[in-house]
DNA sequence: ACGTAGACTTGTAGCAACGTTA
DNA sequence: TAACGTTGCTACAAGTCTACGT
């Protein structure tokens, strides 16, 4: 599809008439878009030089470092420090100005200075109108964590030796003997319940009967599902947890079972123009301690590096298997270069063709030479040496439609400006904001702004805006009504106009852009009880927008004639394309960043899921540090530690302040003192909105000091005090970057998640079928959903739709008692009786009827399945995970190893974002 | 040392496209 | 073929965390 472009494109267009095909993905979209208007806010621009000639290439695949970056990371924070902040939000009488040393605080009874004020108002009142907009649900369990830690010798360093004795602690009253062996799993879930348990109920769940199927779990709260079963002797069940074991020979053969599959042939859909860097060859090659910086080990100042840190070995693989491997993935990478030199050197000649000024930086050499180049993560690095696109596309102006509201019952006319805003509000009729004062209320202010005092609206009650609310509805419906080509000429044509914005030149390389459209006007949607829902976020203009692309690529045109972009930088040290400011809040920006499936996003990706495995060599001694702490005299000290183990054990967010003028919600550093109730002897009850103001519930059983510790925090405070009060995100982060490079508050959720469904794929995969593979990987992904509280709201149509299924079950059920009848009377060599409608029916032979009673059978028990399946995940977000969270290598390698074709677990999306992660050997174990 | 600007990741809702069923 | 249900994808809000300026 050729791209026709407006004059100052062409440097674009064009590159893509050839190209199409190789398109990641085939794009669809809609975007209704509206008009603008101005915003804000000069960013400093420092255009940092781009000079560098510096290839990927170089770093990236010959230096099998794609940790580096990260390392890097680590190391400026660990040298640099992270210097403790204090809440930004404590704007209140006491804080600021106060002289009290914040750290020195918390004398009973008094509120901590950090937050203080706010945290009295705030807490009486955002606990009571907590305002879930999840349903949450009861928790009613409360889980065991009974289970115990295993050792696993292979991580053991000397440093986990001696901390042994207190690794005992993680798991109330457990002794420590086992604990090791388990550092390498989730806490979470080895505190939850007998993972075998849970697991084997999992599958068994698909052979219940429809009478057992049973939903209790829906009425627990995500994050304690899984840790209310008990965890039996569980520990021992982990043995899988083990890195090294190897895994069944037989099952490493690679064959895949689609065409498309994983194997080490890309499949069409998954070509990447650029390879990643390939460092996924890392997975193979790479020993983990060089992650990510070489010094970053050894400077690891409290925990001795890990005598044993490569994650993958080749030692663990056949020699057969390596050759095959190596040599299928050197082909494929070799492939995937010449794939990629094909690529670049296509889009580097239209784009010689097209912009010759370019030609310089679009040199084909220099292209394929830049795809190999390790793009830096670390901040203040190089990103990229050449970037070109087209801009962004702008919301098209509002169309007035005449319709006019009414006010007492009297019609209204509104400026073009006033009718937009109220049609805004006018299409939120049926949504939940309408039952919300605060939005409202919001929503009035802006808007008479634009009335002006005299209009003759006075205030909202007695506006009705039913009118413009109808036209909208009868505008859909026309929509909906139109013909699919009408639709289908429709959808081309706006595809026509935003091809060229669709993509960027990165490097030579044509890469996805994420989201290129400008947001349209409309009214602030907040979660949960945000303060400023409501509001007017107004249109968006060029003159907003400031543009990042290289220094000799052509600047885009501004689409809209007569004004132009804010600004213009070449900063080679960022990934965006465009930023504006949030109309909402100044304070915040919105950013155009490159699609999820580009090459410089997969490198993060695979950056954040090393350091996530490099934990897993630091765990054991950073759990045996926080127990120690547990009971340290330090008060801050002693906080951290406890804040740590909550991460760590329940997967909780870090929890950064937040000023008054967002949503009330909290994680981890800003837990309330009421949103955890000790129940003795040493359970712990959470009950706090997280974000997306999504409710955390859980009662979790903890180590006796944990729960002392607790109750010490929380003495002579108020419920809305902060229960950790000496402490917050940087100081956090600050002190997890001692244990470990690199660490912080986040890399925990990412290890628990990933290290979960690596253990549960590989404890509970049997031989069997695919689709009852894809139940065992399936139920993983739930685990790892509920612990991290990736909840979603129960769609409307749940209850219908089951009963429609229960309906439907009943009346197979009747069918089949028929059945039976007519089964034994044919068999007696009567005729079968009428049917309830009085009919004769046919004189079938007792073998059909058999096979008619098997048939339903089936049925029956397939729709069982379908609703139990469906009850089971009403809650539960699947996707979060498996986008943000689950090493998309643990997935490819298990679809290798069991033979199940990748496109069973992930989309096309998920396949061309985790491209990098494809040619994974079989035998990765996070 | 601290506060905050800035950049990037994570998260859910909701719509559209697609598939299935009656 | 329309209605219904599922899945994919986009939109955009809301987090995390680092770097920088004072």
């Amino acid at each position: 599809m050729a791209v026709e472009a407006s004059d100052t494109q062409h440097m674009l267009d064009g590159l893509y008439d050839d190209d199409d095909d190789d398109g990641p993905v085939t794009f669809k979209r809609s975007t209704t878009s509206k008009v603008n208007q101005t915003c804000s806010e000069v960013r400093k621009s420092t255009s940092r030089n781009h000079d560098g000639q510096s290839y990927r290439q170089t770093s990236d695949v010959r230096t099998s470092n794609g940790q580096g970056s990260g390392l890097q990371k680590g190391r400026r924070v660990s040298s640099g420090m992270v210097s403790p902040t204090k809440s930004s939000k404590a704007p209140t009488s006491i804080a600021q100005g106060s002289s009290l040393p914040k750290d020195k605080i918390v004398p009973s009874g008094m509120v901590s200075p950090k937050k203080s004020s706010q945290g009295i108002s705030r807490a009486s009142s955002s606990h009571v109108n907590a305002y879930p907009v999840k349903s949450p649900i009861e928790n009613t369990k409360s889980p065991s964590l009974g289970d115990k830690p295993k050792p696993s010798p292979e991580w053991k360093t000397p440093s986990d030796v001696k901390e042994e004795n207190n690794c005992t602690r993680h798991l109330t009253g457990d002794n420590c003997e086992d604990s090791e062996d388990e550092d390498n799993r989730a806490l979470s879930v080895r505190l939850k319940t007998n993972s075998n348990n849970a697991n084997r109920e999992a599958v068994a769940v698909l052979k219940k009967s429809s009478e057992d199927f049973d939903d209790d779990e829906d009425d627990i709260p995500l994050s304690a599902r899984l840790k209310n079963s008990n965890l039996g002797p569980s520990s021992s069940k982990y043995d899988d947890a083990d890195p090294k074991k190897p895994i069944s020979k037989v099952q490493k053969g690679l064959k895949v079972g689609s065409s498309a599959s994983i194997k080490q042939e890309r499949p069409s859909t998954l070509s990447v123009k650029r390879p990643l860097d390939n460092k996924a060859s890392l997975h193979s090659s790479i020993k983990k301690p060089k992650l990510s910086n070489p010094d970053a080990l050894s400077s690891a100042k409290q925990v001795p590096m890990k005598p044993e840190s490569k994650v993958e070995d080749d030692d663990d693989v056949p020699i057969s298997q390596r050759m095959k491997l190596s040599t299928s993935s050197d082909k494929s990478s070799s492939l995937k270069k010449s794939k990629n030199v094909t690529n670049v050197n296509k889009a580097g000649s239209s784009f010689k063709k097209q912009a010759k000024t370019f030609k310089k930086s679009s040199n084909n050499s220099e292209y394929s030479k830049s795809t190999k180049l390790l793009p830096s993560s670390g901040d203040g690095q190089k990103k990229w040496t050449t970037l070109v696109h087209n801009g962004v596309i702008f919301p098209p102006p509002y169309q007035p439609h005449g319709v006019n509201m009414l006010y007492k019952g009297k019609p209204v006319v509104l400026t073009p400006e006033q009718e937009e805003v109220a049609t805004m509000f006018a299409v939120m009729r049926d949504t939940d904001y309408m039952q919300k004062d605060k939005f409202k209320e919001n929503f009035w202010t802006d808007w008479r702004k634009l009335l002006g005092k005299n209009h003759v609206i006075q205030n909202l009650n007695d506006c009705d805006f039913t009118p413009i609310y109808d036209w909208c509805q009868s505008e859909k419906e026309k929509k909906r009504q139109m013909s699919s080509e009408e639709k289908k000429a429709q959808k081309e044509e706006r595809a026509k106009l935003e091809e060229k914005y669709m993509w960027a030149i990165v490097d030579g390389v044509k890469e996805k852009v994420g989201n290129f459209r400008v947001e349209p006007p409309g009214l602030f949607r907040g979660r949960g009880e945000h303060p400023k829902m409501g509001k007017l976020k107004k249109r968006i203009c060029p003159n907003d927008i400031t543009i990042n692309i290289g220094k000799d690529a052509p600047i885009p045109n501004c689409p809209i004639p007569g004004e132009s972009w804010k600004d213009i930088r070449h900063d080679n040290t960022v990934t965006w394309l465009a930023f504006w400011s949030d109309p909402i809040n100044p304070k915040l920006f919105k950013y155009v960043f490159l699609a999820a499936s580009s090459s410089l996003k997969g490198q993060s990706d695979k950056e954040k899921y090393e350091k996530a495995r490099m934990l897993k060599g630091y765990i054991g001694n950073i759990r045996a540090a926080y127990t120690k702490d547990f009971t340290c005299k330090d008060i801050t000290k002693q906080q951290i530690a406890v804040a740590t183990y909550l991460i760590d054990k329940l997967a909780l967010r870090a929890g950064n302040e937040k000023d008054d003028d967002e949503a009330d919600t909290v994680g981890c550093c800003t837990l309330k003192v009421e949103n955890v109730t000790p129940e003795a002897p040493n359970k712990l009850q959470l009950s706090f909105l997280g974000k997306d103001s999504i409710k955390y519930e859980n009662t979790v059983e903890v180590e006796l000091p944990v729960y002392n510790a607790i109750l010490k925090f929380q003495k002579d405070k108020q419920p809305g005090d902060d229960l950790f009060d000496m402490l917050d995100t940087s100081k956090l982060n600050a002190h997890l970057k001692e244990l470990m490079p690199g660490l912080t508050a986040k890399v925990f959720r990412t290890f628990n998640a990933s290290i979960t469904l690596d253990d549960m794929l590989n404890k509970d995969t049997k031989d069997g079928d695919v689709a009852e593979k894809i139940v065992v990987y399936n139920h993983a992904n739930k685990q790892v959903a509920i612990i991290c509280n990736h909840q979603r709201s129960v769609s409307k149509s749940h209850s219908a739709q089951m009963s429609k299924l229960t309906e439907k079950i009943d009346e197979l059920q009747a069918v089949l008692k028929e059945l039976k009848v007519d089964l034994d009377r044919a068999r007696k060599g009567k005729p079968p009786l009428k049917s309830s409608d009085g009919k004769a029916k046919r004189n079938l032979t007792p073998e059909a009827l058999e096979k008619k009673v098997a048939q339903t059978n089936t049925k029956i028990e397939k729709m069982q399945r379908d609703m139990m399946t469906k009850e089971d995940l009403k809650t539960v977000a699947l996707g979060t995970s498996k986008i943000n969270y689950l090493d998309p290598r643990i997935t490819v390698a298990w679809c290798k190893r069991h033979e199940v074709p990748i496109e069973k677990i992930f989309n096309k999306s998920l396949l061309a974002k985790f491209a990098w992660a494809m040619d994974v050997d079989p035998d990765f174990r996070f």
